[in-house]
DNA sequence: CAGCATCCGTTGGGATACTG
DNA sequence: CAGTATCCCAACGGATGCTG
């Protein structure tokens, strides 16, 4: 049997790299190559990138196309599967705007009270 | 301004502490008292449940009604806020479920493939 | 019963340098 | 251009013991 919470946990796994949402997020847009997802996310470093995209496409989110060309291009694109997931990206996505403003009134609240 | 993958990073820096979301998963259901919660996530060490919900109290997602009586209780609740992320757990946790069942097809599937 | 203080080990993010 | 091989470090999960 399989409780709620070792559910949580498989889409944690999965979803909670530090930059995995983002790359998906990107991906569900558009296909990108590798470089391209470094210049739409520029502060994730290379080798992270490296390991979150290892790990995507061993979890069957990511398809990885390879020209065997020099320089090699390497395009990454959302698996069939990897889609399953965009509703909830969208969802993270936008509960941390929504977070964001949400704070930054609150911020803004206590200033007006010490003035 | 705020970028899609900055809004990404605060969503997961509150969700994804190892157990965080399963916490807030159960109390979505209904206030749980301390020791219930470790009733209800058995797996969670005692000092883990504390630092996880200290947490999610600052982010404003928890409220924590003590009774000063001896023994003390505590009781836990999501604030109005915390709610806000009702329908992101739930997703997460079909999505979870979804995924082991899929997980455990495919290994059928290959086993099939042997006999 | 709930919480704090402390310490420890693992892990995973990240920096650097090298290859085809 | 994309990837591998190392190495490093901080952070976090977690164990233990003590308090009111």
């Amino acid at each position: 049997m399989n409780s709620s919470v070792d559910n949580m946990k498989t889409t944690l796994d999965i979803v909670c790299g530090k930059w995995k949402a983002a790359i998906l997020l990107e991906l569900v847009e558009q296909p990108l190559r590798f470089s391209e997802i470094k210049r739409v996310i520029p502060r994730i470093p290379h080798q992270t990138l490296i390991k979150h995209l290892k790990e995507l496409e061993e979890d069957g989110l990511l398809n990885k196309e390879v020209s065997e060309d020099i320089p090699p291009k390497v395009k990454y694109s959302l698996t069939e599967y990897g889609y399953s997931l965009e509703s909830l990206l969208h969802r993270m996505e936008e509960w941390g705007k929504n977070h964001e403003l949400r704070r930054k009134q609150m911020l803004s609240e206590q200033n007006e009270r010490v003035l």
